[in-house]
DNA sequence: TATTTATATTGCAATATTACGATAAACTAG
DNA sequence: CTAGTTTATCGTAATATTGCAATATAAATA
């Protein structure tokens, strides 16, 4: 079907799965990891910095807002793009309990 | 199209949005924090867990096995599954070096 | 105002994902 | 061996995603 059966779980599952699917694609990997690399705000150089065409970027970069993990302003004629600690914020507290649990796990069988 | 250029992104692009695709479906969360909650190898009870069909169930499952989250071993009847490290331990590298990049970020304009 | 530059939107084709019924496969118990 | 239990696979329908050409929009500047 294509469709997700949203209904059947928590918010919380719902929007960490959001998050995540936001940073399930190589192009929104490289955006994420620019930002980071250049370590300012970025203005208008995002689809020079990718291989796929403008309206491709544009999508992606619509998706990371969306799922509001990059924030952007428009500046003159350009827009400046930077991560959003909201989004992030979101998933560090999933994955820290996860790291927590794989640390002092004990009983593993598998 | 629906299909990804990975042949323009770098190995660990394609890595890490292999991973993040994984745990980007909220019946997948599920299944992860149900193998935290028990604190121990899950032997044959997911299915009863998730309000979805078996044979969906089974192709979630499937999924985090091939991207390395979980593992799974025969245990007679059933299979025992818990959390694979190695993937959760790619994932953890890149969310730490965002969390560090956002906690030190000085110049934001956003 | 007209032109240029930067980004967004639309429309569409190709492919991927999600879900499940039917069925198969693998093991256990009797 | 037969029946029951558990998980995997196949086949298929519905929907989602990816990518881009064409086009629209918006701001800056001449």
């Amino acid at each position: 079907m294509g469709i997700t059966k949203t209904e059947h779980f928590t918010e919380q599952q719902n929007e960490l799965s959001v998050l995540a699917k936001a940073i399930g694609h190589p192009a929104r990997i490289a955006i994420i990891q620019h930002l980071i690399k250049v370590n300012s705000c970025v203005c208008g150089d995002i689809v020079n910095e990718l291989p796929l065409a403008q309206p491709t970027v544009s999508q992606h970069l619509k998706e990371l807002k969306n799922a509001g993990l990059i924030k952007g302003n428009f500046e003159g004629n350009a827009i400046c793009y930077c991560l959003n600690e909201e989004g992030f914020g979101k998933i560090k507290v999933f994955f820290e309990s996860i790291n927590t649990y794989l640390e002092n796990q004990k009983n593993q069988c598998c």
